[in-house]
RNA sequence: GGAGAGAUGGCCGAGUGGUCGAAGGCGCACGCCUGGAAAGUGUGUAACCGCCAAAAGUGGUUCAUGGGUUCGAAUCCCAUUCUCUCCGCCA
């Protein structure tokens, strides 16, 4: 969420931030500030009160240490009004805030200036473009045809076990996905991320943390009895590894890599976007995750979308860097870059990674903040991206690699196979 | 799942009703000492919310969390959460 301080110094500000997005927030934040004010004045009374209930509680201390207990009850009666005036002073500072808090979380991130107004994905600019597209002609086959022919992926069956998009890859399609993910670790790892292993399970404190509750409840799958939530990426533990944290300026930047399951409800979705591997309920994604400060998190940004371009590039499938404009942006994010590949049978570009600057939206509600030498706080700002997200890839990989031989491995992942031809 | 013990500052740990945001130690910061370092030594060292233009200062809150008793709670009572030990079960 923004900072109040943000809200309150820079109103005008904010508001023309937020039309980026298509947000008008001029009332809203109008009702914030009249809140706080609620708030701190009843913080005030609240204040003094407890002041004075204060000092006559010393009072009454000292008069019962020298043994004068009888003079103090005239001060005792006292401290019952005080008491229930506080009380009341507290309630209302406790209402206050309480709306103070839902009105704020109803606020989106402020999106980075160079962010294009727009409405929605149709207003989005291709930044980067990189590959020639294969024109495979019309016998080719679809990635849900491939895996069928070839046996390496088996829809129905996971639907018998689990539930559509639970998608089960056998033989050297389970080998192929197991190749992508120590790839992409060992490929972060030499790019200076340190490993994780996060529980795949969180609380509902993570996910507001990293902005996925409120908002996005119906998204994840949520286990009753323990009140837990199913990862829908990695980034939800690993981010909030760091929740209630306060860094040092030379524990900086800190860079994280892991590889998790991941679990989408994906409600609401349909059609040619869920068919195959396009959707999924579950999937396997290696995420990359980063802590700056305030003054180095858009060249920290950069670095990561080079990152995932190099990955990009060293699997031999085309691809496209498309900056989202306001509209289609998350809620949480200042800025983001969707990396696309280009998958040859369906003829669609398919979003394998996006990559994020969250600035400090995710730091302000979790608490994550940086101690500077002199003692001052600085939010961190924190980013996150996939590096990469498997299906959607491997989708792309067999399409565009299909021969009549059977399907060609990318020479990076030969090694990590164990194979260079699906046949 | 059953029984018991516990939760205090960055860490260890004292504290069973007032003068306690909290002894002592470690760590850390700055100084002294030193040719330099170590040792020694001195001082300082929580967060949050207000007031103040800001700094200084100052009011309030916080000893797992929430409630209660009391003029006054780290300390007493209740609930919850978590940790540890033993037993059971188990990859």
């Amino acid at each position: 969420m923004l900072s109040l301080q943000v809200i309150r110094d820079q109103r005008q500000e904010v508001i023309d931030r937020l039309k980026i997005r298509q947000v008008d927030a001029t009332e809203l934040i109008a009702k914030i500030i009249r809140l706080d004010d609620v708030r701190r004045e009843s913080q005030q009374q609240m204040d003094a009160l407890n002041a004075q209930g204060n000092a006559l509680a010393r009072e009454i201390g000292a008069l019962f240490q020298v043994g004068k207990a009888g003079e103090a009850k005239p001060l005792k009666e006292q401290t019952g009004e005080l008491k229930i005036r506080s009380k009341e002073a507290e309630a209302a500072m406790e209402q206050a805030r309480k709306e103070l808090e839902e009105l704020m979380i109803l606020l989106p991130n402020l999106p980075h200036p160079s962010v294009l107004t727009g409405t929605s994905a149709e207003d989005n600019e291709i930044v980067f473009e990189e590959g020639e597209l294969p024109d495979l002609g019309s016998a080719a086959l679809a990635h849900w045809d491939l895996g069928k022919q070839y046996r390496i992926i088996d829809f129905a069956l996971g639907t018998r076990i689990a539930g559509a998009g639970f998608p089960v890859y056998q033989g050297k399609g389970a080998r192929l996905q197991r190749a992508l993910i120590n790839f992409f670790l060992d490929q972060a790892l030499d790019a200076g991320y340190s490993e994780i292993q996060p529980p795949y399970l969180v609380n509902a404190a993570s996910g507001f943390g990293t902005g996925q509750l409120p908002d996005k409840d119906g998204q994840m799958y949520h286990i009753p009895e323990e009140d837990l939530y199913l990862i829908p990426t990695a980034e939800v533990p690993v981010t909030n590894l760091y929740r209630d944290v306060i860094l040092k300026p030379q524990d900086l930047p800190i860079r994280h890599v892991a590889y998790s399951a991941c679990f989408r409800r994906e409600a609401g979705s349909y059609g040619k976007d869920v068919r195959g591997l396009n959707r999924l309920h579950q999937f396997d994604k290696v995420e990359i995750v980063q802590i700056t400060g305030p003054d180095q998190s858009y060249a920290a940004l950069e670095e990561m979308r080079e990152y995932v371009t190099g990955l990009l590039r060293k699997l031999e499938i085309p691809f496209r860097i498309v900056k989202l404009c306001g509209g289609d942006i998350s809620f949480t994010a200042a800025m983001t870059y969707d990396m696309e590949v280009y998958s040859a049978a369906q003829k669609r570009w398919l979003e394998v990674s996006s990559v994020s600057n969250f600035e400090s939206f995710q730091a302000n509600r979790m608490k994550l903040r940086i101690r500077e030498e002199t003692g001052r706080m600085l939010p961190a700002h924190t980013l996150n991206g996939s590096a990469l997200a498997l299906p959607r890839m491997v989708a792309a990989i067999l399409e565009n690699n299909q021969t009549p031989e059977g399907i060609r491995v990318p020479d990076v992942l030969i090694p990590y196979a164990g194979f260079d031809l699906i046949s």
